[in-house]
DNA sequence: TGTACATCAGTGAACGCGCGTTCACTGATGTAC
DNA sequence: TGTACATCAGTGAACGCGCGTTCACTGATGTAC
């Protein structure tokens, strides 16, 4: 049956955040168009009214979840992103967590249109990040990537660790170098 | 038909060699029992008196490859693995290139046993890397966790990326934060 | 405001396909005599 | 050394299943009169 166009764009919005968060989880193959659908309680033949293929809801999911990163930069303090983006709630909860995390591995393993809708999205990242570096012998930027890295690997290399000890072990060194000791 | 118990070990190691390189190139789940088969020049029935399942087979790629890293570690210098993993080669070259940042993603989403077997292997990564660690105020071990991490973020980050000169851009900084410029 | 009807968001069956795994079978291997 | 035969690595058809995508259909929406 047809329905209001608002309640189909309070569809689409549903379909693209239940992806974000399924795709987190388990990753772009690990999740299925009837999966999303369910998730955002539509059935997967309505999935296609709103997205041309699962790729592209792939690149759009990209885009917006590193978008809204680039966002939140502007608005919460480093100390406390990196608080965050180092705890062991963060590296528990993909869904909900770093896209840049959770998805670069499919990222690099996807379609051209993925990654490009990636680096257009990684590059406002990046900016937001070197905006609030303080000045220094190494450009503002360089320093930005960096601290970027380090997080980002330390995240990926505690969720696929199974011990609990090594997991907090490498979050914490990681925050040490990134924001000093005396951060729990 | 039966085959020598020689061959039969070759059938095993080449499965393993042809898996190992198809799942950093495509992942986990975007390679098939008959693909890896078909690589090792074998049927999909073969496959199983090898391994008792798909699963079993990632769990002992991620410790073989890993585990080779670490030898890696005290066979080559640090200066020169470094500047080999944040080459554009290397970026370009996911099935022959580090396991940690081609699979650590699919080992967090995976069953517990292939995590098990990944935190043994890292384990045993981390104890080589941090022996050739300098002394210094932070531990050698957090030193060691901290400068992987760092180099798995920045290759995650540059192979994710469509477009050359922000990779290289991610690569040169975080060659130039871990062993310094004048490395290219 | 009321009526007729074109639109189109959503449904669910169906498409062809590939997946991981199983299993009856084959026939070379290698052992017991 | 020669012969008989049990073993078992490898084959390929088959299993049930879920995938991405298509499409004829439904019926509420919203517009034209």
């Amino acid at each position: 049956m047809k329905t209001t166009k608002e309640a189909s764009a309070h569809h689409r919005a549903a379909l693209l955040e239940a992806a974000s968060g399924l795709f987190r989880e388990r990753g772009f193959e690990g999740v299925s168009i009837a999966d999303i659908a369910a998730a955002a309680g539509l059935t997967h033949g309505a999935f296609y009214t709103h997205f041309a293929s699962k790729e592209a809801l792939c690149a759009e999911v990209v885009e917006q979840a590193i978008g809204e990163m680039a966002a939140r930069v502007k608005r919460v303090k480093r100390r406390e992103r990196v608080e965050f983006y180092l705890s062991a709630g963060h590296a528990k909860d993909r869904a909900g967590g770093c896209a840049l995390a959770a998805l670069s591995g499919d990222v690099a393993r996807g379609r051209r249109k993925v990654r490009v809708a990636f680096s257009g999205a990684l590059e406002c990242l990046i900016d937001a990040l070197a905006q609030e570096e303080s000045a220094g012998a190494t450009p503002a930027r360089d320093r930005a990537i960096v601290a970027m890295a380090t997080r980002l690997g330390a995240l990926a290399l505690a969720r696929a660790t199974a011990d609990p000890k090594l997991r907090d072990e490498i979050l914490t060194a990681a925050r040490h170098a990134l924001i000093g000791p005396g951060s729990g």
